[in-house]
DNA sequence: GGTGGAATTTGCTCTATCGCAAGCCCACCG
DNA sequence: CGGTGGGCTTGCGATAGAGCAAATTCCACC
């Protein structure tokens, strides 16, 4: 199983940089489990005992607000450290994290963490490289949101999700797992009902072809036009 | 100069948890210098060749798109580490940070990082901290700029800065630096006008005073209600 | 093969907020 | 001490997109 483990974990980013040795020393902590379609992984508000990475499947990170509004933070592919709250110096997982397909996660008592920094530096370097890449990531949807319109948006969060996992097809690129209208809302801070009208307009573009739970970019780059132009219908860009 | 920088950085939450001699030691790569109102510590894109600690002073943090649309990613008050652009990663600073009064700040060699963070753990896990809580503000940014109206994000951001950098005045407590309207409404994804109509409305209300770069909040109480409700006009709160 | 519920589509109305335009006021400069 | 430019206020449309309602489609499961 080791063994398994590191064949698998030799494109997990945040453990590049390390030895097999130092490998076997960090797995040997690590607990791999299943994680059925649509079962949770952590809540909100849980203590935070675990860190994870994630070997197969992919997963969807959400928050809620006390008034019960909710928002998909992000989402979570193979490869990924995720569930890190400890390590920033949080109690409690500050998010819920769902299966969207079946996945497979390695997991670790967050209570190990400040003795594996300690040893392997690397691991630190790592980890603040994948919450910096994170942070990143989330200040450019604030300035997306400030700045742009939602038609934009949510053309620039299909490109993002059909770029971390999107799965070519004879049509074009299709978003490789269940994604629902109220989804790509929460991502994009607006209404089911406004995404459906835009994808609707989009599928009569030939730009997108839509079903339930199913996004295909058939035509990526016009995607890519509206998404950076500031939505002029065309012809007077700039 | 080392022991009055040694005093100074006592209350440096990220250089918590070392002890003398290894502060020193950090120190010795450090530089101190003075950055005058309205002068910029470092620009947006330009190489990240230093990573920093405010000792005195407050900074805006600036987010820019290619249009030239602008948002306000954060303040930096004195003790908080800042522009640790290559440890996330970045070859370049992702924003600007500008001095809204003047300000001193220790800078160390971006390159000095890597070796200081297999030095000292501590180091690392402090700055993974400061990145982590970074990040949580800016997911509770998202989340608010979806769920709530203009005027509750207005009011969470003001009580957020006299938190942050409140001083307390016979009136009520007023924000320790010079902030217009114009970015109040970077930092809330709305226009100058509406926070000038908002804060207007508070203003008869008894709510806050304004003035030229200039707010005080008279009854943050009130305030708080007002961030939390759904903008009830009062009376019939749940 | 039928069926119930979830996901989606679509029309209509309503409004919060933007965008523009105009004028004001104050702090600082010379 | 008057001038001026930056910051602020305010009125008035215009509109993107939210909210509500209803119909339709499509599975998943019986």
């Amino acid at each position: 199983m080791a063994s398994l483990d590191r064949s698998i974990v030799a494109n997990v980013p945040v453990l590049a940089g390390l030895n097999a040795a130092d490998l076997d020393t960090i797995l040997r902590d690590a607990r791999s489990v299943r994680y059925p379609k649509d079962s949770s992984v952590f809540d909100q508000g849980a203590e935070a005992h675990s860190f994870f990475v994630l070997l197969h499947g992919h997963l969807r990170v959400e928050k809620t607000t006390p008034q019960g509004q909710q928002i998909v933070v992000r989402y979570v592919s193979a490869g990924e450290l995720f569930g890190v709250a400890q390590a920033m110096g949080l109690k409690t997982y500050p998010a819920t994290a769902i299966a969207v397909v079946d996945s497979v996660a390695l997991s670790w008592p967050s209570k190990a963490w400040p003795q594996l920094i300690g040893q392997f530096p690397a691991l630190a370097a790592g980890a603040l490289q994948t919450v910096g890449n994170r942070l990143q990531d989330t200040q450019a949807r604030v300035l997306e949101m400030s700045s742009e319109q939602v038609e934009q948006r949510v053309a620039h969060a299909l490109l993002r999700l059909a770029k971390q996992a999107g799965r070519k097809v004879e049509q074009g690129v299709e978003i490789d797992f269940p994604i629902s209208r109220q989804d790509v809302a929460e991502m994009t801070g607006t209404t089911l009902h406004t995404v459906s009208r835009i994808l609707s307009a989009w599928e009569q573009q030939g730009l997108v072809e839509g079903g339930r739970q199913r996004i295909v970019l058939r035509d990526p780059h016009r995607l890519f036009g509206l998404a950076e132009n500031h939505g002029k219908p065309d012809g007077e860009r700039r």
